[in-house]
RNA sequence: GGGCCAUUAGCUCAGGUGGCAGAGCACCUGACUUUUAAUCAGGGUGUCCGGCGUUCGAGUCGCCGAUGGCCCA
C-alpha cells in the first residue's frame, strides 16, 4: 500500500476556512512577513489599564498586544477588539493613518490572530475607549476559526477537552481559575503565617496508605517493581512529625482510582497539615478559619450563595456527633445497639441497605451517608466517628469505641477530615490488622499495613492534630460551580476515538 | 455498575406522523472613513457521532457501539 503524503492544506477543502487561513499565512511568508519568526513584542499597556486610566492616557501613544476577538470593517476604516490577559480594548484602523498597503493587510486579519499595535488613545463618537492604530504587527496567525462570538463555546465536552478555547471565549471560566489560584494562595499564606512548613512527600510509593481508596498502579522499570500513585500524603507527613518538624503542610494532588462524577475527579488537590502537640480542636479551628477566611478573601463575605442556597460560613460552626446526627435524622439510636448484627438488622428495618459483612461502625456510616449527609446544608462538624471506620484516629478518652475525629459538611458535601492522630504504635498495628482482615474479606478500599510507618510510630509520635481539606470542593463552593470539572483546568477525560 | 437525555456546517441551534439538509454567527465576493451582536447585496462550506438492520426511501424508526451531561448505586 502506498502512503500518500499530503500537506494539511492539500487535504482541506480549498474553500474551507482552515484552508483560507493557511493560504493567507503562506502569502505572508512568501512576502517575507512570517509572523512566526517574530521573537518578542514590547507592549506598554494592557487593555484594562487603558480603560481604567483613560483620563490620563487620552491622546497618549500606547503599545498593546493581544488576540483579535471581533472585527467590523467599514471600507476605508475598521474596528476590532483585542483581548489580552486583562480584558478587551477596541482598536481602530484607518487607511490614511496606516497607508494603503498596511490597511489592506489589516482587512485580511482573522478573528483569533494575535497582533501588536501602536496608536493613540481616544474615545469614539459612541463613547468607547479605543486605540487608533498608527501601525500594527501580526505576531501570530490563527489557523482555526473561533467559536461563535455571542454564544461562545457551550459544548461541555469541547470545553473540557479544549480548555484553551474555553478560556479564550468564556471570560467567566478564566475568572474561576483566577479565584482558584487566590484561594490556594490564601491557604498557603495562612498556613505559613501560622508557622507551618510547606513540604513535599512522595507521589509514587510502594504502599498507598493514608485513606480508604483504591490506588492507581504504575511500574518502575529500573527498580522492577510496582509503585502506587498516592491516595493521601498522611503517613509521610506524620513521619515528618516523628522526625521533629512540628508543623508541616502540603498542598498537592491525590489520585484515587474511582468513578468520575460532579464531585469526583481521579486526581484532585488537597491541603493536609499536621501539628505536633495539637489535637482535633486545633484542627477544627484551622478548618473554620481557612474556609471562612478564603470565602471572605475571594467573595468579600463569609455569607455566600451556592447554587441558589444561602450559606453562612461564619465560625464557629455547629458540632454534632455522628451518633447524635444519625439518631436525629434516621431515628435509630445506635448507642443502645451493641453488636454488628443488631446494627445491620436495625438499619435494614429502617430501609437502609447495608452489606452483609458490615461491622458496627460501617453500618453507622452507611446510615449516616444515606440519612444524614444530604441534610447537612449549613456548615457543621460531624464528630466522634466510630473506631472501625477511623483506623488512623486516636480514641476518645471517655469512650474508646469512638475517635477524636471530625468532618465538616457544607451543602451536603464532606469538605475536610481531621482528627487527633493515633500515636500508639501497638494500637495502630491492631487497626492495620483489622483493615487487612477487611481487605481479605474483599474490601479493596481497606487500608494496607505500612510496616515502616509503624516503625516510625515506635520511635515516638507526639500527640498530634491532623487535617485534610479538599481544595477542589472548596473552590466549587466559593465560585458557585456545580461540577468539579468546572474548577479543574484539564479534568480527566476519556480520549476521543 | 443502572436509568434518562444529548450528539446535525467552524460555533450556537432548528429540522410534527420516514420523502431533495436548514437558520444565526463565523467564512468568501462586493459596497461603506467613528462602528457597537455595524449595515447592505450575493455565496452553503455537511462522514446529520459510528456500524448494522427495517424500508422503494432513514437526520428521523429498531439494535449494537462511542463520547458527553444529568440522576441513582
Amino acid at each position: 500500500m502506498r502512503r500518500l503524503k499530503m500537506t494539511e492544506a492539500e487535504r482541506l477543502d480549498p474553500s474551507s476556512e482552515l484552508a483560507v487561513r493557511r493560504r493567507k499565512l503562506k502569502e505572508l511568508q512568501a512576502k517575507g512577513q512570517d509572523p512566526f519568526k517574530i521573537d518578542r513584542y514590547d507592549f506598554t499597556h494592557r487593555a484594562a489599564e487603558i480603560l481604567d486610566n483613560f483620563d490620563s492616557l487620552e491622546g497618549q501613544q500606547v503599545t498593546i498586544a493581544g488576540r483579535i476577538m471581533s472585527k467590523r470593517g467599514h471600507g476605508k476604516v475598521s474596528f476590532a477588539h483585542i483581548q489580552d490577559g486583562s480584558g478587551l480594548v477596541q482598536i481602530y484602523a484607518r487607511i490614511n493613518e496606516l497607508g494603503e498597503e498596511e490597511y489592506e493587510q489589516f482587512k485580511e486579519l482573522d478573528l483569533g490572530d494575535i497582533i501588536g499595535g501602536v496608536g493613540k488613545v481616544f474615545k469614539t463618537r459612541r463613547g468607547e475607549i479605543t486605540v487608533g492604530l498608527k501601525s500594527y504587527t501580526l505576531l501570530s496567525k490563527s489557523l482555526r476559526p473561533l467559536p461563535e462570538k455571542w454564544h461562545g463555546l457551550k459544548d461541555t465536552d469541547l470545553r473540557y477537552r479544549q480548555r484553551y478555547v474555553d478560556l479564550m471565549v468564556n471570560p467567566d471560566v478564566r475568572q474561576v481559575f483566577v479565584t482558584r489560584s487566590r484561594i490556594i494562595q490564601f491557604i498557603r499564606d495562612y498556613m505559613t503565617k501560622e508557622g507551618f512548613l510547606e513540604v513535599e512527600t512522595p507521589m509514587l510509593s510502594p504502599i498507598a496508605g493514608g485513606a480508604n481508596a483504591r490506588p492507581f498502579v504504575t511500574y518502575h522499570n529500573a527498580l522492577d517493581m510496582e509503585l502506587y500513585l498516592r491516595i493521601a500524603p498522611e503517613l509521610y507527613l506524620k513521619r515528618l512529625i516523628v522526625g521533629g518538624f512540628e508543623k508541616v503542610f502540603e498542598i498537592n494532588r491525590n489520585f484515587r482510582n474511582e468513578g468520575i462524577d460532579t464531585k469526583h475527579n481521579p486526581e484532585y488537590t488537597a491541603m493536609e497539615c499536621y501539628q505536633a502537640f495539637g489535637n482535633n480542636e486545633d484542627m477544627m479551628r484551622i478548618t473554620e478559619e481557612i474556609i471562612a477566611g478564603a470565602a471572605l478573601e475571594v467573595t468579600g463575605s463569609m455569607k455566600i450563595t451556592y447554587q441558589g442556597v444561602d450559606l453562612d460560613l461564619t465560625p464557629p460552626w455547629q458540632r454534632i456527633s455522628m451518633l447524635d446526627a444519625v439518631k436525629k435524622y434516621s431515628g435509630i439510636d445506635f448507642s443502645t445497639i451493641k453488636t454488628a448484627e443488631e446494627a445491620r438488622k436495625a438499619a435494614q428495618e429502617h430501609g437502609f441497605k447495608v452489606g452483609p459483612e458490615a461491622n458496627w461502625g460501617q453500618v453507622l456510616e452507611e446510615v449516616f451517608d444515606a440519612a444524614v449527609e444530604p441534610k447537612l446544608i449549613q456548615p457543621v462538624f460531624i464528630t466522634d466517628h466510630p473506631v472501625e471506620i477511623s483506623p488512623l484516629s486516636k480514641r476518645k478518652q471517655d469512650d474508646p469505641e469512638f475517635t477524636a475525629r471530625f468532618e465538616p459538611f457544607i451543602f451536603a458535601r464532606e469538605m475536610a477530615n481531621g482528627f487527633s492522630e493515633l500515636n500508639d504504635p501497638i494500637d495502630q498495628r491492631c487497626r492495620f490488622e483489622e483493615q487487612m482482615k477487611q481487605k481479605e474479606a474483599g474490601d479493596d478500599e481497606a487500608h494496607p499495613l505500612d510496616e515502616d510507618f509503624l516503625t516510625a510510630l515506635e520511635y515516638g509520635l507526639p500527640p498530634t492534630g491532623g487535617l485534610g481539606i479538599g481544595i477542589d470542593r472548596l473552590v466549587m463552593l466559593l465560585t458557585d460551580s456545580a461540577s468539579i470539572r468546572d474548577v479543574i483546568l484539564f479534568p480527566t477525560m476519556r480520549p476521543k476515538e
